[in-house]
DNA sequence: GCGGACTGCTTACCT
DNA sequence: ACAGGTAAGCAGTCCGCG
């Protein structure tokens, strides 16, 4: 059996700016007819469900695990997308733009729970036989009705919630039927199933989230690939036109292919290079049309095929030159949507979209890359490179040369997905299972679409309505703090301000995933925040005038506190339990990594217009009772004798104490606030300035942590960030206050030193460069132009080359403004100007320590170096 | 015409 | 398109100054 292609407009168009829409979603349901549709399947990861508008049927895409294949499943269960509105169904029928359709199967009754109004409520439903009758078009009904609800679901997502399937988890196909595969829990998950469910969970739920996480995921068969085209005119290739050669393709394999295509262009006989790997296989090709059709069969006997920015490269170029070569479209495997590039014989993972993404970058991989680029993230998490070329452009080199730098770049592109244990596979399928989004999507949207989709999934399984935004803002669109900055919404944390000085032995607290914790204690969600209960009105949150219902546990609440304890209390404590295997530690360990991105994410998304859950009341009220712990927390603190030197949002440093007064207080914390308080690491000295988000502190074992200071950022140049790090150095070493004296004479030195490297002008000017990222094309700033911008339009005359956002800009300050770093020399440096950068940055250390870099630099003043430096 | 006070823009950071 | 808070540098504006 087989399903021909077809072009699904599925659902969810105009209207963009609506919150709660989907992305374009039209395109993404394009099923090819190469996928086999069998009768049974052994166990398999479900890895997303779309729409096949020429089926009319939502499709499962799965995985078996034995073949290494991807199949598809029809849903043969006949559901149907469909919409709720508050209009009676005898009515409704009576509308003429009802009557005339004819693609609609069923008007009936349903009951649906609304929360924000603590009560059952009649809907009807209308079935419809295409999503594009309930949405979509102009035309659709979700445009002519004056009220509906769930019309903004994308109908495979719909389909998927009101089945209840897992992205990511196993299932098989038994005589046509999909069913899930479940796993035993563990013996000892049921005690705890019940602790959690103590909080208004169903132990059942708790236990089939212990089933679907605790299941480890199959070392996934995969392509890396990655192609380079010749560039004639010197401009970046167009991939919507594709008009210059492809010249080379590279591959890497899971399963050892290594593989490069190359076009054979003038040379005859090429001339290998030395150090060739042994196991790649080069193949040459005169043909262009040869060459891709090549590419396409091995891209078509993959189930996942990873590229670095395929979506809006490696992969649209490859269709548009297909196309424009003449490939019959049968034999091209890709199919371009809005917003990606989908295979139609497997699943594409675009891995530069999954590293691009704010809460993957921060809190999976600690912030360790700060640049979205291959060759950034590759330096970053594997330590490896792409070729440099010098400068020269990928057609100048000779054709092995070529094969070897485009499998370079393969071969790094797999191995992101590989390294750690396959850490990143792991990591997507362990997110697809907590978000409930397939693994196309998952990559390639934020945080608050993955928390949307749980939502959804959990109002679908408790039959609650899924309300619409505007029901929401109507209710509750109440703010009652102002920010501290202008253009907030409402007010945030609390930053102490310490006061300047060194501080020996300090031990720093903080509270354990504090807005989480708050969500979940405080029975925070849109619903029970600002409930419609008159009873509930005198339960404040603090600083506000917002109450917390007393009667309900509201949704939000719960699935966060429930998430929150499977990460805390079981996937953490088992990642480091030695009773178990290497490979069952590393999955929990994944487990609660994925969680913890999940979570962290859970308090912002309240505070965004864009979630369709968006309540400005919960995250108000979140922020609100988080200041009012931490504050409540350091009166205590100071009623019990400590010293608090500084605090942010969640932590407390404490000058010395005591370990009984220490415990005290974490009882008192967990007693009266509801929140656990940890011991976080504890210093040996830390130094402030009076500036907030901003010190640094030396632990016992002589490591130094650094925060916010001008010395650790991207902006501040090399060599003062040179000077600064070695003066850190020394004054690591001080272990007690009379060490100082040698540390500081040490810091003395060093910044003379600098003074006079540059005053004589003894540097490199690239050891002076400013490093900038643009947030913007460079055409975009309008309100002013900033000097990096200057240097950016200067670099771009130049080189001819544009610059767009997210590069990186690199400028030096000279008595003229600026220059871009390769178009200045030693001569035209203002080194004043850095002579002021090196005072203030050392101005947050001095002013820590106790000196002033007057005194520093003796009784000359830094003035007089300037005057004698320039002019 | 010029400098100081001010505001706003921009980036990078912290939690 | 998860949030707000802080530091810093620079661009641009307004005002005063006989």
């Amino acid at each position: 059996m087989s399903v021909e292609p077809d072009l699904d407009l599925n659902d969810e168009h105009e209207e963009s700016e609506t919150a709660g829409e989907e992305p374009s979603s039209e395109e993404e349901a394009i099923i090819s007819a190469k996928l086999e549709t069998p009768a049974n399947l052994d166990e398999s990861v479900l890895m997303t469900v779309l729409y096949d508008g020429k089926a009319e049927r939502a499709v499962a895409l799965l995985y078996e695990k034995k073949s290494e294949r991807i199949y598809a499943w029809y849903d043969n269960t006949g559901h149907r997308p469909y919409l709720l509105t508050d209009i009676p169904t005898d009515k409704l029928r009576e509308l003429p733009e009802i009557a005339k359709l004819n693609t609609i199967e069923k008007i009936e009754y349903v009951k649906k729970y609304h929360a924000l109004d603590d009560k059952l409520v009649n809907f009807t439903k209308v079935v419809a036989r295409d999503p594009l009758t309930i949405g979509g078009r102009p035309d659709s009904l979700r445009q002519k009705l004056p009220a509906a609800w769930e019309a903004r679901i994308r109908y495979a997502n719909c389909f998927m919630y009101d089945r209840g399937l897992i992205p990511g988890a196993t299932y098989k196909i038994s005589n046509y039927n999909l069913v899930p595969v479940v796993g035993e829990p563990p013996a000892d998950a049921a005690t705890l199933a019940s602790t959690i469910s103590g909080d208004g969970a169903d132990k059942d739920q708790v236990l089939a989230w212990f089933r679907v996480l605790s299941d480890p995921a199959p070392n996934f068969k995969r392509l890396a690939l990655d192609i380079e085209v010749e560039t004639s005119d010197g401009k970046v290739p167009n991939a919507d036109k594709s008009t210059e050669r492809v010249i080379a393709v590279s591959f890497y394999g899971s399963d050892g292919l290594k593989r490069a295509l190359v076009l054979m262009r003038d040379e005859t006989e090429p001339a290998p290079v030395e150090d060739m790997p042994k196991d790649l296989e080069i193949e040459f090709y005169d043909d262009e049309a040869a060459l891709l059709k090549q590419c396409f069969k091995l891209i078509a006997a993959y189930p996942v095929v990873i590229t670095f920015n395929g979506d809006n490269f490696d992969l649209k170029y490859l269709y548009h030159r297909a196309e424009r070569l003449g490939i019959p479209l049968a034999n091209v495997p890709i199919t371009l949507g809005q917003r990606e590039a989908r295979l139609a014989t497997g699943i594409h993972l675009d891995l530069y979209q999954f590293f691009k993404n704010r809460a993957i970058q921060i809190y999976a991989f600690d912030g360790k890359y700060k640049e979205y680029g291959l060759e950034a993230i590759a330096a970053a998490l594997l330590g490896k490179h792409k070729i440099d070329l010098g400068g020269k452009l990928a057609h100048e080199l000779s054709v092995y040369e070529l094969a070897l730098y485009c499998f370079r770049d393969s071969q790094i592109t797999f191995e992101l997905t590989n390294f750690n244990d396959s850490l990143v596979m792991k990591l997507i399928i362990m997110l697809m299972r907590i978000s409930r989004t397939g693994m196309d999507d998952l990559t390639r949207i934020g945080v608050s679409s993955w928390i949307k989709n749980l939502m959804y999934a959990m109002h679908r399984e408790r039959n609650y309505l899924i309300v619409n935004p505007e029901d929401i803002a109507q209710r509750k669109n109440i703010s009652s703090t102002h920010a501290m900055i202008k253009g907030k919404k409402y007010k945030g944390a609390i930053v102490i301000s310490p006061s300047a000085g060194v501080y020996f032995g300090v031990t720093v607290l903080d509270f354990a995933s504090l807005y989480p914790s708050i969500l979940k204690e405080y029975n925070l969600s849109y619903e029970t925040v600002r409930c419609p209960h008159p009873e509930c009105r005198t339960n404040l949150v603090p600083e506000t005038e917002h109450w917390r219902c007393t009667k309900l546990k509201g949704i939000a609440s719960q699935l966060v506190g429930l998430l929150r304890d499977l990460r805390v209390l079981w996937f953490k404590p088992k990642a480091n339990d030695s009773q178990l295997s290497a490979l069952y530690r590393s999955w929990y360990d994944v487990a609660q990594r994925a969680l913890k991105v999940y979570v962290n994410a859970s308090y912002g998304v309240f505070g965004a217009e864009t979630f369709p859950f968006y309540c400005l009341p919960v995250a108000e009220s979140t922020a609100a009772i988080a200041r009012f712990v931490i504050t409540s927390t350091v009166k205590r603190a100071q009623e019990m004798g400590m010293k608090v030197l500084y605090g942010d949002t969640d932590s407390l440093f404490v000058l010395n104490p005591p370990r009984e007064k220490i415990n005290d207080l974490v009882h008192w914390a967990r007693a009266n606030l509801k929140v656990d308080l940890d011991i976080d690491k504890q210093f040996r000295y830390v130094a402030f300035s009076e500036r907030k988000k901003n010190y640094f502190g030396i632990k016992n074992d002589g490591s130094v942590d650094i925060k916010g200071l001008l010395g650790k950022k991207r902006n501040t140049p090399p060599l003062i960030k040179q000077a600064f790090q070695k003066s850190l150095t020394a004054l690591s070493a001080v272990k007690s206050p009379s060490d100082f004296e040698q540390a500081k004479s040490e810091v003395r030195d060093i910044l003379k030193q600098t003074v006079s490297t540059l005053k004589s002008r003894n540097f490199d000017v690239n050891d002076l460069a400013i490093t900038v990222m643009l947030n913007k094309n460079p055409t975009d700033y309008k309100k002013n132009t900033p000097q990096h911008i200057k240097a950016a339009r200067l670099s771009e005359d130049k080189t001819g080359r544009k610059l767009s956002s997210g590069d990186i800009i690199r400028f030096v300050k000279t008595y003229d403004g600026v220059q871009p770093v390769d178009l200045v020399s030693t001569s035209e440096v203002d080194t004043s100007k850095y002579i002021d950068a090196l005072r203030t940055t050392f101005d947050q250390v001095l002013d820590a320590i106790g000196l002033e870099m007057d005194e520093v630099m003796g009784e000359r003043k830094l003035e007089s170096f300037f005057m004698g430096g320039s002019a």
